[in-house]
DNA sequence: TTGTAGGCGTTATCAG
DNA sequence: CTGATAACGCCTACAA
């Protein structure tokens, strides 16, 4: 049964019928008659055909696929994300493309590029936001698109979903102080990022309500690929910087200090307390019992399908989607 | 800027020229006048046009697509993997789409009927094994594809990359032996799955060598999805099953009965041993040192890639690939 | 150096 | 109910 794939024609000339009419009845259309559908059926079956989604495609202008484009796959928030986007789209009968873009901007230009060249029908993305270029393009190209976990807060026209990282940031941040710290060490992400300026919006809230200074140097910008945290660190230690309560970005970063913290022999949260954010630990039972924020990723993801989908459906509605989904403080026994 | 694309047909119009010249030109075939060439790519970059991938397909029969067929991208093993495929297919000009098929047999059939619908140039498959059927078809439906981490015995038409789980097994189990644990418990995934099976094997000649029976209360299956584990460990250990070293199919699964060991005031390495399997700790640092065993996720998804795109490129090669990579232990502190 | 014709496999339209 | 015809956008082959 190798060589050539079944197409249509085949079909066609086994039953002695039009291409037409078998491409029909093999749709359930109304309008052909059931005994011939069922023969057209069972014979499509017998020959194993597949369909060409390609030339399907092609006609239609529609590829029933939605790509995904995030950071880093690597990171178990993006994998359970992603898992969950999958998971949508499968029930509506859609596939999923996931391109890895590192935060860069160029893999991010690529990646939208691609995404258009195969004609998807909508694009998720978690924008690197080193400019607004990139996703200014999508929108010139006419593609459905919806941010995740990330906005551009001066692009109203810009749908997306986020958590409520101004409040996440204020919840740990308020947490630690409360709990004593008054010396915060905020381990954020790249600036550039919104997530990353509004958790810190957060975290200066809770410092303002508590009368409390910022202090520019416990204010550390790390990267966000696995390993950089751990330099920063342990510079941090070395220079015995000043601090007792730690909040990271994320968890990956959070988990990453307390590695290095362990390394040198400090206890948390006897020595340090240390919160993240993600709530990893909702899905990956991780035998560190990490404080953190819960954005509810299952929702942000179902959210973004929805989205995504009512923009593919209705292209001309002009209506705009700014959701912001709550969070919430997790504690666990890394802080107290 | 917004509505239909621009195609070559467009470019064509507002040139004065024929779609065919255009379509060369931006290939850079040397038969169009330079400065033609060059008027013609000014003109696409102006317009902004971009490629139809779809009709080049439908045409070449070629999508540079390759379909990665995984059962969790959530598992963070899966999601490190996926993102050296990527790397690689990158690399070469790939895109690939994630398809989970959380184990299941159903939806891993569909994965595979999408694939095929979307006429992916090959496919990497981490197959659930639930009989050999899907992965037949796939075989006589002529698409390159290669398993990855698992592999049919019986099967030496199917290519694989695997680690070698037997040597694996049996580190993590001598190694728990060695210090002194006489009752390992197994925390092993199910046992359809070659990996299991083989996993398995290592432990028993660990066990043969020792001179120690291999107990059946002590094998214990447990689902591949978030959770499962710990339902079974609250279990034996309210039924205080006898066992003093846990190894675990995988980190996941470890991690899990640690936590919930943790839950129940028990303390790892002191009152239990526990080994995992994957050694995730060396691409996310979790500040949870569990001993391992490595199976260098990296080389073995290249070494996927690599394969794949070998029987793409040629297609008459009967060549067969039967990977095994080779794993080693990794100790830390979660045994002693 | 450039243009024309035909086809990839499917689907939409309209006629019968 | 079913069939013929023409697209979808691009690319290969051949003609001019």
């Amino acid at each position: 049964m190798e060589g050539r794939k079944v197409t249509l024609r085949d079909l066609a000339m086994k039953a002695g019928l039009s291409v037409n009419t078998i491409s029909r009845a093999l749709k359930d259309k109304e309008d052909i008659a059931p005994a011939t559908r069922k023969l057209i059926k069972d014979l499509a079956k017998d020959m194993g055909y597949i369909g060409n989604a390609l030339a399907g495609s092609l006609r239609s202008g529609l590829t029933k696929t939605i790509a995904v484009i995030v950071s880093d796959v690597a990171n178990p928030h993006f994998g359970i994300m992603v898992k969950d986007i999958d998971k949508t789209a499968r029930k509506h009968n859609y596939t999923i493309f996931v391109i890895n873009t590192e935060d860069d901007y160029d893999m991010e230009e690529r990646a939208i590029f691609t995404a258009i060249r195969k004609n998807v029908d909508g694009i998720i993305i978690c924008p690197s936001q080193r400019s607004t270029d990139n996703i200014r393009f999508l929108q010139k190209n006419g593609v459905p698109f919806v941010l995740i976990g990330r906005r551009f807060k001066d692009e109203p026209e810009f749908d997306y979903v986020i958590c409520d990282d101004e409040k996440g940031g204020y919840l740990a941040t308020k947490h630690l102080v409360e709990s004593g710290h008054r010396r915060v060490l905020f381990l954020n992400g790249p600036n550039r990022i919104s997530s990353a300026q509004e958790r810190f919006e957060g975290y200066k809230r809770a410092h303002d309500e508590a009368g409390l200074p910022i202090e520019e140097d416990l204010i550390i910008e790390v990267g966000a690929s696995a390993g950089d945290t751990k330099q920063v660190v342990r510079q941090l230690i070395e220079q015995k910087a000043d601090f007792t309560g730690i909040f990271a970005f994320n968890d990956v970063i959070a988990w990453e200090a307390v590695y290095v913290l362990h390394k040198y022999g400090y206890r948390v949260p006897d020595d340090y307390a240390v919160i993240g954010f993600d709530n990893i630990q909702s899905r990956l039972f991780i035998p560190f019992q990490l404080s953190s924020i819960s954005n509810s990723k299952g929702k942000m993801s179902k959210r973004a399908m929805d989205i995504i989908l009512h923009k593919i459906n209705h292209p001309e509605s002009k209506e705009r989607f700014h959701e912001v989904i709550d969070t919430t403080l997790v504690l666990r026994e890394s802080t107290k």
